[in-house]
DNA sequence: TAATTTAACTTAACACTGTTAATTTTATCA
DNA sequence: TGATAAAATTAACAGTGTTAAGTTAAATTA
């Protein structure tokens, strides 16, 4: 009685292949640019069939973004391990987030600019991904002010805060790439450093 | 012979008439989802005729923008006048370029984040709107460093530091609505005032 | 093995898209 | 009025997301 298991293992594996190509055209040529029937003829089906795996081009879009936040939720706990020094782990996590950005800006542009477009109303619902990498964040903020390495701000507005700024430089940086820019690293370092010191204690 | 200047004054005319059609649709509709037809059926000319006035769709989306910075640069500017306390000023300039972001979140996105993704290369050249924009933070930040009110930072480093940080909260607020932010002029008080405590000496 | 049912996939069609070249209409000047 | 120049239009190209209907292939049953 294989057959079902082995089935549903070809149809999974035709929806990451589908995905695959989704996400390599979209980085490419841009989520607006890209057609069903160009990832179609990627994977060398009809158009129509993305249909038996996906709702629409934004759900493919949505898919694949779920796949980034998941990259960058890695890349975040990975770091957990070492640094007892909260303040330092913020600094540290900070810093893979606009790295994670600028790595894969396209990624990140279909991730928290494109897609807020095209899923309003789903932005960052409960158990998401999303919401997982905000949480991650927040339990960051949270050990700096219970270690009382932080004043006594609000957590909440902190952690919206902070990634406010790291979004804005990514972003900035993404997007204005002839703007003249001081040294990439020490902008992001200044964007980061200014932000924990005007919250310490 | 007041003939050209009327002609003049009629092509003139018709190039606003276009403009003002575009962006409203723009802002409503978004930038790839309205077509050259519906600024030509809105403006009741054949859709060939814009291009008589523009070199095309971009072209179009590049003078929306530059309006819509000349309308930043206002509202900025006539800040000015009051306030000695260079760290208020830029306090007050911070929190109103975000709230000017928010007043026209549609128009702020084509200029900040849509222009640059079809106009790369021309982000902010020599004598344009954008960089007399810049030009004003700069001024901000410089007279906070000259009266020492700021430590001895970089101006460059530092005018980029503070523009990530406010673009950053404007666009998060503009795409994730839904996100369960605490309130909103809480948010952006704390980014720009986290900034500024950071900075001061 | 042969017929039937189910799943997977494709073809054709709809009303659109930005832009170019060729053409027609409108206005100005001699 | 007739020629000239300017302004606006029509027709066409190769493309778009998506739906409904039709076809092929695979699995199950008799």
């Amino acid at each position: 009685m294989g057959v079902k298991e082995r089935r549903t293992r070809e149809k999974e594996q035709l929806r990451r292949q589908i995905l695959s190509a989704a996400r390599e055209l979209f980085v490419n040529e841009g989520y607006e640019s890209v057609s069903m029937r160009k990832i179609a003829n990627k994977i060398e089906y009809s158009p129509t069939t993305i249909y038996l795996y996906f709702e629409d081009k934004a759900d493919l879009l949505d898919s694949v973004c779920k796949e980034t936040l998941l990259d960058l939720l890695n890349t975040l706990e990975r770091l957990k391990e070492d640094t007892s020094d909260p303040v330092e782990a913020l600094r540290k996590s900070g810093k893979a987030y606009v790295e994670f950005g600028l790595k894969y800006p396209q990624d990140y542009k279909l991730t928290f600019v494109i897609r807020p477009q095209f899923q309003k109303g789903l932005g960052l619902q409960q158990g998401s991904v999303g919401e997982k990498v905000f949480d991650y964040l927040r339990a960051m903020v949270s050990e700096c002010i219970r270690q009382k390495a932080f004043r006594q701000v609000d957590l909440e507005t902190t952690g919206q805060a902070l990634w406010s700024a790291v979004h804005g430089v990514t972003l900035l940086l993404i997007d204005f790439s002839d703007f003249p820019w001081t040294e990439k690293d020490k902008l992001i370092d200044m964007v980061i450093d200014t932000m924990i010191d005007g919250l310490k204690a």
